[in-house]
RNA sequence: GUCCCCGUCGUCUAGAGGCCCAGGACGCUGGCCUUUCAAGCCGGUAACACGGGUUCGAAUCCCGUCGGGGACACCA
């Protein structure tokens, strides 16, 4: 059904860091171009002069790049066939398609101010009449510059056709949506400085890129309909459109870099969420596969289309997302996360690399941990030299009988002729057994002891973790507190 | 204000006229397991916004109401 070889593109603007809401449209172009074997695009619109900047490129590049996201034509692969990806690179081809459509009469100068633009609009609005402003037309049929106006000037504006008419287009996740010609001005495509607008770049670029489906969020519904009109001036098939649903924050408006800290993705990253979590939250608001849930790259190649997209904006979720994490650890294989753990041992001032216990301690606490984050903050006992004693968990657990079988506890441990899991808990269970008691009177002690609190991994685990010495050092500061 | 989109458990969703007095997941919660905490397993909680139609039959189709969101720049 889909066309054969499909080209999308994911379109930026550098303006900021890489937040969600393009993270996922960036994913699902991504996705749709793996599972049919097309090209997936990478451009960058910075066109905002003010508002671009080249560490937001960078930004942008290092987010997609931590999520795996790689692109086939973009920044750093370029296409000689294509050109830039830059828009401010490719400022002539702006000019001529405008000079174009001007000697067309299919757009005109206008040399109307901003100024004074947004006083009529003000006027407009403060009539509180209904309908939102439109341009009044005034340089419609000017031939040249008016008296004290100059060429360069004017802004180049869309000519809309006159008369009845209505723009429609079907999108493949909303159905077909229409709006008539009384809806729609004549709009702006580029400034007089030739710094083309939104609208008008995208298109040009859009078109000129073999662009076969443009995917975008919802918030770009509308401007569809003026781009459409520009594909219909320029005599140019538009592409298919995909309007994706809004990602909500926990206000239930749109998730935005101002209002929500969550939106960057590299703040994820920082708090130890993993890429495959990240993606894998991501997909599943506003698209779904039955009833999965924990989804896998491949898989999303192997499923993902607009058809499975749905219309209604999701609410961000965290909880879902750690639980999506964790999940991720229980996946992948330890040595994995457990690089991935390093940076963040590392940033606790522990000296974590090459490590022989991080496989292990991967083992011990993926189970107990929803980040990268947490895992780290929990695996500190296990790399500093002694433990620091909770109050309430001594007085529990280190007083009069517990005393001393954590010293019978203490003489089998280190009479153990391999410091292994299993010989390990062999001793709780020895030590229990002749005592005639459970074997939380016998663990608990010496999990307090080697840990400073009452709960850890099994004790096995746990004393393997600190180590034979660091374990029957904090065992021996124990003791010696006790009496 | 105008235009556009949307409306199933608190949240993400399955559902494309009978399989649904609505299924899964997160969360919350009861239990089991157990040397602690988790994890795991078993169970519980909770929804078709409302009102009219159409139909033998509607969460699914139509209309209206209400509610939510988005867009209305020489930003993208």
């Amino acid at each position: 059904m889909a066309p054969s070889k499909p080209r999308v593109r994911f379109a930026p603007s550098p303006t900021g860091y890489l937040h969600i809401g393009g993270a996922r449209t960036a994913l699902f172009n991504y996705l749709y171009a793996k599972r049919y074997g097309g090209t997936f695009i990478l451009r960058m619109e910075d066109t905002d002069q003010e508002r671009s900047t080249p560490e937001s490129v960078q930004a942008i590049l290092d987010g997609l790049d931590w999520l795996g996201l790689d692109w086939d034509e973009g920044p750093g692969k370029e296409d000689p066939k294509y050109g830039p990806y830059f828009q401010t690179q490719r400022l002539d081809t702006y000019r001529r398609h405008a000079e174009l459509l001007i000697s067309q009469g299919k757009a005109f100068r206008c040399y109307c101010t901003r100024e004074e633009i947004t006083q009529r609009r003000e006027a407009v609005e403060k009539a509180k009449g209904p309908g939102s402003y439109k341009y009044e037309g005034t340089c419609h049929d000017l031939k040249a510059p008016p008296p004290g106006k100059k060429l360069e000037d004017a802004v180049i504006r869309f000519r809309m056709p006159s008369g009845e008419g209505t723009v429609s287009f079907n999108d493949k996740v909303l159905g077909t949506i229409t709006k008539p010609y009384s809806d729609l001005d004549d709009w702006v495509m580029m400034r007089a400085d030739g710094i083309p607008l939104y609208n008008y770049g995208c298109v040009i670029d859009d078109h000129l890129m073999d662009i076969t489906l443009v995917s975008r969020g919802q918030e770009h519904i509308n401007s569809t309909f003026p781009q459409l009109m520009l594909y219909q001036a320029l005599g140019w098939t538009p592409p298919d459109f995909a309007h994706l649903p809004l990602i909500l924050g926990p206000d239930r408006e749109k998730l935005s870099k101002r209002k929500h800290p969550e939106a960057d993705v590299m703040l994820h990253k920082r708090t130890g969420i993993m890429p495959e979590a990240l993606l894998n939250f991501v997909i599943r608001l506003g698209w779904s596969h039955g009833n999965d849930e924990v989804i896998s790259r491949e898989q999303m190649v192997e499923w993902f289309d607009f058809d499975g997209v749905g219309s209604t904006s999701g609410v961000w979720n965290p909880e879902k997302l750690q639980w999506l994490n964790q999940q991720w650890f229980k996946l992948l294989p330890p040595a994995v996360v457990a690089e991935r753990l390093v940076p963040f041992l590392e940033a606790r001032g522990f000296q974590a690399k090459g490590d022989a216990r991080l496989e292990p301690l991967v083992l011990a606490l993926r189970e107990r941990s929803r980040t990268l984050e947490e895992m780290a903050n929990t695996a500190s006992i296990y790399f500093k030299s002694g433990v620091t004693l909770d109050e309430k968990a001594a007085a529990k657990h280190l007083g009069g009988d517990s005393l001393n079988l954590l010293r019978q506890a203490r003489e089998k441990l280190a009479a153990l002729p391999a410091w292994t899991v299993e010989p390990l808990d062999g001793v709780v269970k020895t030590v229990s057994e002749a005592a005639q008691v459970g074997m939380g009177k016998v663990a608990q002690p010496i999990r307090v002891a080697i840990t400073g609190n009452t709960t850890s991994p099994g004790i096995g685990e746990t004393l393997l973790l600190v180590g034979r010495e660091e374990a029957l050092k904090r065992i021996d500061a124990a003791l010696a507190r006790g009496t």
